[in-house]
DNA sequence: TAGATTGTTAATCGATTAACAATC
DNA sequence: TAGATTGTTAATCGATTAACAATC
């Protein structure tokens, strides 16, 4: 595709725009969906795809897609529609994947380790660099080739590390100084599974509360009220 | 309040009225969040509380609160305010925490720990009842309780336990025959954190697919794009 | 009773869908 | 070129907010 260049002038130009009018929260939610197929498509090798078909695979509307697409510019092309690698990849970069963000998992306990065993940092662009623990019994140890850390270090390790994303997976009495510490030594990003809704005064913090738990409830209601509505997922 | 009754006789017409007029996923996506500050506000002894003071303390529209809750009748009184206490447990019953459910936590691993050492499931009315894995070195072993069975007598065990509901805390490849095995013996809720889109043909199955990984580029893209926006959460 | 606050209707706003002209 | 499929505008639909009458 040698248009990709003419392309490209218009996504950049959707970008600037963007901050005038902000992308909507409800188009936001959906990346992370389109990502995963995107990739899905990728991995099978398939080299193009129509909003058409995607919509048949992902069982939401052409127009929705072309619509959300749209709104960072212009990723297909009339005729052809789009190109799998070059989609996945623009999405990606739009949800920060390039970013190179660096990350430490505080706590850690069986969540943190779960997190830690996975590859969802390293395929999302993100680095974990250390574990952290206020357990003498872990503290020194290693897991899945990554230290665990004394927790009284971790401001100190975050500003000399350059850490931008700081994991909670600490019981919900710690969560608060964790994050005021990392807070503190630079992190802006806050991942936190303390089952608890934690706020940060600094508005230039972003902060992602895991409540695990209203997913399970959201399963409940489903069993007991949907029966058959039929499958919920990105439903509700 | 003596006129609890009278409350009560609207609930339960309006209980009616929504199998024709659906509640819509907006309303029912918050109801998990509205039973997290409302078990807060019991804990702190509050006995009631007005649509302005709750969309003060939870950051939503009075008018949405009062929109919501009127979904499922009359919970509140004019001039009084709503119950605590009456409203919590209304939700929770709406949720299906009070449906006895009972569920079996398949993968023993550091996730299915994780969930099996929270207090998530009973906090919600959920029983866990086992956990199954297939390796040797954990099967017949006890965590926090639970004693961790061999994956093969699962359908079995389901079967025998009334299990309703399935977590899947697998690897990816054997996500699918865990799911075959489990509806196989009438467990119709699956909560899936096998990072993959599962599909059960029988549409009375109700799945739940769990992808943190979603929520950390949500994350990350706040990070990249918000910046001043402030806190995400619910809001993203 | 007077004041407060809900329940509910009507108005607004935004998001989704449909349609089609632009263009590859 | 003709066929396909996007980008984009217009129409529809649904969800949120505002307003206020009902009533505790």
């Amino acid at each position: 595709m040698e248009s990709i260049d003419k392309v490209k002038g218009t996504f950049d130009k959707k970008i600037a725009d963007a901050e005038k009018n902000p992308v909507s929260v409800a188009v936001i939610r959906r990346l992370p969906r389109y990502h995963r197929y995107l990739g899905e498509l990728l991995r099978e090798g398939k080299g193009r795809i129509s909003s058409a078909e995607l919509s048949r695979i992902m069982g939401v509307t052409a127009s929705q897609i072309r619509q959300d697409f749209n709104c960072f510019g212009g990723f297909g092309q009339q005729g052809y529609g789009y190109n799998v690698k070059y989609l996945h990849s623009k999405i990606g970069e739009l949800l920060g994947m390039k970013e190179g963000y660096r990350a430490v998992i505080v706590g850690a306990g069986n969540l943190g380790r779960a997190l830690a065993a996975t590859h969802m940092f390293e395929r999302r662009g993100v680095t974990v660099v250390a574990l952290f623990d206020n357990s003498p019994a872990v503290i020194g140890t290693e897991f899945n080739g990554f230290l665990v850390h004394d927790v009284r270090e971790l401001g100190d390790f975050c500003r000399e590390n350059s850490v931008n994303i700081g994991v909670l997976t600490v019981p919900k009495e710690s969560a608060y100084e964790c994050a005021a510490t990392m807070v503190e030594a630079g992190v802006h990003g806050l991942w936190n599974f303390a089952n608890m809704e934690l706020t940060v005064e600094d508005k230039s913090v972003v902060v992602q509360n895991v409540h695990m738990g209203d997913s399970l409830m959201t399963l409940c209601f489903g069993m007991k009220t949907g029966k058959d509505r039929g499958i919920f997922d990105d439903e509700i």
